[in-house]
DNA sequence: GTCTATAACGTGATAGAC
DNA sequence: GTCTATCACGTTATAGAC
């Protein structure tokens, strides 16, 4: 990886990567503009030109997570696809991103936050959360339609359980429930006689 | 309820009261002494008193819920009971607090904020989510051995995936989704044949 | 256009008054 | 024993230097 350079190139860039990582371990009041400034040996307040409120930087950073699950969907989840293939890849993306990172999903770190968010970053983490369920929702009609899912009741219930319980993998892994991840999407797929 | 009385003489117990409420909305970093005393009408600092520091505080929190938990397995979750009746107790337990208070449970809570949470805090969330996860084990156990529930794999692994999607619920309501606890409690029910 | 010096405020915590 | 006046620090944000 590149150090610090000078002069400075793709500052706006270097900080985003930083936020991302403090956002997902640390929720959106438990950074500053001094953690991500003193790491990249510039003045705190230079981050303001890039970002002018830390609210807008909070919008990019979920909005960057909703880039990058559609990009992830345009591949191994892509739509038409082998449902079956489709939820394991989510499954499999979201115990990646626990394990290597011990990052929380950006879902739960705004609803945990929620209350304390600008209206701007509540508005955006609501669309986030509706375009996971809804795709999640279709997934599994799909996949029940087609014979390779089995289960009771609503779809959309279902996508709730099973999103609700990705998120909370996540928290127990935290709390040193280190196979918390894995029983988790285990029990999903064994609860979808997959 | 009591209004604030002078000379004041609960003080304690109100502050933990209201220190509740804003720790289960808006999180361990989004609350300020401030938040309490302003209500109470004495000063900031006063606080201090009844809890020298804000870890001291926070662990009292934990411990509080832990102490309800314990509370509430005394009476409807009551150890030797069907495992039935003891699931559900539990989860309308979740949803009640969830519909009337809009808390998140304090397992997600510490969990979200738990890389910026003093030692102490960190330790009791852990013993929280254990002793959680090991009561809905046992239950998910011996309900299954009396043939009340039915699905494949292990006990531990289904319990994490239950309280994991309980978390999860609680979050999503938050998001918008005001029908995600309804939808998981029913989920998880069809999931178990209930 | 990019960043630094500085401000204005809120935070958790201490020392000491009653 | 209970609480108030005050502190030292960290926060986000602005005004203006280069």
């Amino acid at each position: 990886m590149t150090p610090v350079d000078h002069p400075r190139t793709n500052t706006r860039a270097e900080i985003l990567k930083l936020a991302e990582g403090l956002f997902q371990t640390k929720g959106y009041n438990g950074f500053s503009y001094s953690d991500i400034s003193s790491v990249l040996g510039i003045k705190n307040a230079a981050i303001h030109y890039h970002f002018p409120s830390k609210a807008e930087l909070g919008v990019a950073l979920i909005r960057r997570y909703r880039d990058l699950l559609k990009a992830t969907s345009g591949t191994f989840m892509k739509t038409g696809e082998n449902p079956r293939a489709q939820l394991e890849g989510y499954l499999l993306f979201c115990a990646k991103r626990e394990q290597t990172t011990d990052y929380i999903c950006p879902i739960a770190i705004t609803a945990n936050d929620y209350m304390t968010l600008p209206k701007t970053m509540q508005d955006e983490g609501i669309k986030l959360s509706r375009e996971t369920l809804a795709w999640l929702t279709r997934i599994l009609q799909e996949g029940r339609e087609q014979g390779v899912f089995t289960f009771d009741g609503y779809p959309a219930d279902k996508a709730i359980l099973i999103q609700g319980a990705l998120q909370g993998a996540g928290e127990l892994c935290r709390l040193k429930n280190p196979g918390a991840m894995d029983a988790t999407t285990r029990q999903i797929k064994s609860d979808l006689s997959v």
